[in-house]
DNA sequence: AACTATTTATAAGA
DNA sequence: TTCTTATAAATAGTT
C-alpha cells in the first residue's frame, strides 16, 4: 500500500521485516481500536514481534475478552482470511499452560542435573584423594607422596578442563537463558487485573526482558 | 475512508454499526493475517461482534499466543481494574498453576544460584593468582568442601614437615638417596604445584562475557 | 452485495 | 527511528 504493491509473503530481509512490522503493527492496533470504538466490539489482540516483544490491545481488556472467549461456549469462529488458522480452540489454552509448566519442570531438572554434575566433578576428585588426606602422614613414604602428587595434578587438570567447559557453556548460554527469572507469578497478577473496565489498552514494548523464553507453565 | 471522513466514535445507528462491523472486521483480520505472514509475528486476535458473536484469528494459534503472553511476555497491564468476571473453575485452575509456578520458580532460582556459585568459584579461582591447591580453595564456598579444604591445608603443612625430614635424611644418607633424584623431584614438584602461581592449563581466550546485547539481561 | 469517491495505510526513500 | 511522498488499500455512503 505504498509506492509499490507487495506480495504477502514472508519478508526475507531482517531489517525490512522489522520496519514493516513496526508500521503494520501500528496500523493493526489502530484498526482494532477504531473497530472497538465505532462498533463497541470487544477485542483482544496480542502480537509478538519477530524479536519476541509482546504488544497487546484489549477492549474492555485482553483478559476479559479472552476469558469470555474461553469460557463462554461461544460459537465457533468464521473464516475471514484463509491460509492461517482461525480456529475455535476452546479450552486448549489450559493444555498450553500445562505444557509450558511441564517444560519449566524439565528445565529445573536439567538445571539441577548440571549443578549436581558440577558438585560431583569437585567432590569426586577429592574423594579419590580423601583417603590420603586422612592417612597418617608419618606412614607416608615416597611412593605415597608420589601418588598424592599425581592425584593432585590430575585434579588440577580435571578442574581446569571443567572450567574450560564452563566458560564455553556460559558463553554459549548467555543469551538463550536470558529472561529466565522474569515474570514471577504473572498469571495471578494478570488475571487479577482482568475484566478491566478501561476502554483502550495498548502495551508498549516492554523494557526488554521477561520474555525470550516462554518456558514457564 | 470513503465518501466522507467519519469521526471515530460509537455509531449510534444499529444497522450502520453492524454494517461497519462486518466491513472493518474483515479488514482487521486481513491486516492481522498479513502481518503474521509478512513478519512471521505471532498473533492472537479475538473479536466479539456487537451481537455477541465471536471471531478469532491466531498464528500459530490463539491459545499458543495467549499462553505465551500469559506466561511471561507482558508486564502488568497499564490499566489495572477490578470487576472480575472469571469463570470460577478457570480462576482456581490458574491460581493453582500460578502457585505451582511460583514454587518451581523459587526452586529453580535456588538451584541456579547454587550452580552459579559453583561456576563463580571455579572461575574465580583461576582468576586469582593462587594455584589450585592454595589457600583460596575456600572460595569454592561449598560447605561440603570446607572440611576437605582444612584437611588439605593441614596436609600441606604436614607434608612440608615430612619433606623436610626426608630432605634431611636424603642429605644424611647421601649415597643411598643420591641416585634417587626422582624422589626429590616428585616432592619438589608437588610442593611447587601446591603453591603454584602457574597454571597447568591454559584457558581459551575468553572473548567474553560481553553478552553484546543490551536488551535482555 | 456492488460501486466509487475519498480517506487511510503504507512501501520506498531520505 | 522518523518524515515524506507516491500509491495501493480500505471503506463510507450510495445504489
Amino acid at each position: 500500500m505504498g509506492r509499490q504493491r507487495i506480495e504477502i509473503k514472508r519478508i526475507e530481509s531482517e531489517e525490512a521485516r522489522q520496519v514493516c512490522f513496526s508500521k503494520r503493527r501500528a496500523g493493526l492496533f489502530k484498526k482494532a481500536t477504531e473497530l472497538s470504538v465505532l462498533c463497541g466490539a470487544e477485542i483482544a489482540l496480542v502480537v509478538f514481534s519477530p524479536a519476541g516483544k509482546p504488544f497487546s490491545f484489549g477492549h474492555p481488556s485482553v483478559d476479559s475478552v479472552i476469558g469470555r472467549f474461553l469460557s463462554g461456549g461461544a460459537a465457533p469462529t468464521p473464516t475471514p482470511v484463509a491460509d492461517h488458522r482461525m480456529v475455535p480452540a476452546r479450552a486448549s489454552l489450559v493444555h498450553e499452560l500445562d505444557r509450558q509448566y511441564l517444560e519449566l519442570g524439565e528445565r529445573l531438572a536439567a538445571e539441577r542435573a548440571r549443578k549436581d554434575a558440577l558438585e560431583e566433578a569437585l567432590r569426586g576428585r577429592w574423594g579419590s584423594t580423601a583417603g590420603l588426606l586422612d592417612a597418617n602422614l608419618e606412614e607416608i613414604g615416597l611412593v605415597e607422596l608420589e601418588r598424592l602428587r599425581d592425584a593432585l595434578e590430575r585434579l588440577r587438570w580435571d578442574v581446569a578442563m571443567r572450567v574450560n567447559q564452563l566458560v564455553i557453556e556460559v558463553q554459549t548460554r548467555s543469551v538463550v537463558m536470558a529472561g529466565d527469572a522474569a515474570a514471577g507469578g504473572f498469571v495471578g497478577g494478570f488475571l487479577a487485573a482482568a475484566a478491566a473496565e478501561e476502554s483502550v489498552v495498548v502495551l508498549p514494548p516492554q523494557h526488554g526482558f521477561g520474555y525470550g523464553y516462554g518456558g514457564i507453565f
